[in-house]
DNA sequence: TAGATTGTTAATCGATTAACAATC
DNA sequence: TAGATTGTTAATCGATTAACAATC
């Protein structure tokens, strides 16, 4: 059955910062809808939204609602109505450049692992000190240059994500030479805590923290 | 100069439950406190230990006041004893043994990863349904074997940590696998939610999922 | 209309930070 | 003793959950 349209649109701007809790549940949301839409589901309720995700619905709605009204009471969620706005919220409408910096055992895994740039993403180029060695871990069409490359290579052109992962030492200088190229936001994977300038994002993934902080729950019998 | 020892060992075993944001920092302060030892320092206050850490020295005090009184007012931690306190209670004074299930690009990156597993931690062995080819991708010395061998080659062994980096499809069914084999955490890397019985720890990595959010922050000029 | 589900406000929960007496 | 810093309580902040009037 046909439904008109819910009434979105009140904030698309929204002026309250959003909570960093709710951004980094947009993408568990659109990749839910994105599932529901290849199956062919037209709608879907905050509380279907929810219980797969092991969220609570009321926290579905809210999150939502941050961005506009986008539901229809008694109804739910047009599903592919929803994900579009998701999708234009998180900017994953629009090409995303990403570059990464340091192609070592990790970075380069992430170069070949299918499944981490989904779409949207576009992977210009990686760097790294070693390039050729580089090239041979990763298996990819991806070009990698040499770092002191990164300057030639990217001056005038948009990257919107660095994805780091060069050693401790070099973290910081890299970080600064990035910032400087007009990177607005970094995936750091290098264990280091990284200065940069107001409006540049940092998001920190540190493997071997998740694995040490898990070994307190494997004590005893 | 000389301190004797603080009055530690309130609480060994701590009655309510440790905030998992504490738990997450415990490794933080340790790593911190193997630097301070290598540089041969004596003591620490909260607020030296907080501040490289982009934290709070009252966040730093009551993280550690929640297992005991390791501190010396008016004098603050000592280094080398607070840091065998984190490390006893982290378990990782002694060994945590590991496993990975499946060795693609993600996976087999792991495995060669120099700086994911710290001291204290064995790789035992990788598991793979072409432990050949993932054999050639993660060059490693540690043995990698077919998944289908994994109770042949577990049954017996103590197993903490099982690193997840299998197909989407295969989580659920590894998983269930793992966990009658004792398995007590899980560091999951497949983009979804695992079921496990109570007392069995799932920790959640989606690499893809924290570029997506950044791409959030990434808009506009 | 009756049933369902939204958007939103209020209540709850948990975590962070400030403040300070205790104490080395 | 004077200065410094802990452990801990109280205040603050933010996020989650419950509840429900509005509404399709």
């Amino acid at each position: 059955m046909e439904k008109r349209p819910p009434t979105w649109g009140k904030e698309y701007a929204p002026h309250r910062p959003i909570p960093e809790a709710t951004i980094k549940r947009l993408p568990l949301y659109a990749r839910a809808l994105q599932l529901l839409e290849a199956q062919r589901a037209e709608k879907v309720s905050s509380a279907e939204l929810a219980r797969p995700l092991g969220l609570n619905s009321a926290q579905v709605r809210k999150d939502l609602a941050l961005f506009g009204q986008f539901g229809t009471p008694g109804f739910g969620y047009q599903v592919t109505g929803l994900r579009r706005e998701l999708r234009r919220i998180l900017g994953t409408d629009r090409e995303v450049r990403v570059v990464l910096v340091g192609a070592g055992n990790l970075g380069s895994a992430l170069l070949s692992y299918r499944g981490f740039l989904k779409q949207g993403f576009t992977m210009l180029a990686g760097f790294d000190v070693d390039p050729e060695a580089a090239a041979v871990r990763a298996r990819t069409s991806v070009p990698i240059h040499h770092v002191d490359a990164l300057e030639d290579r990217l001056t005038g052109r948009r990257v919107d994500i660095a994805v780091l992962a060069v050693p401790v030492d070099a973290a910081q200088s890299i970080t600064d030479r990035l910032v400087e190229l007009g990177v607005r936001a970094i995936l750091n994977f290098v264990p280091a805590r990284l200065a940069v300038p107001p409006g540049v994002h940092v998001r920190y993934v540190d493997l071997s923290l998740e694995l040490e902080s898990l070994s307190y729950y494997v004590q005893d019998g």
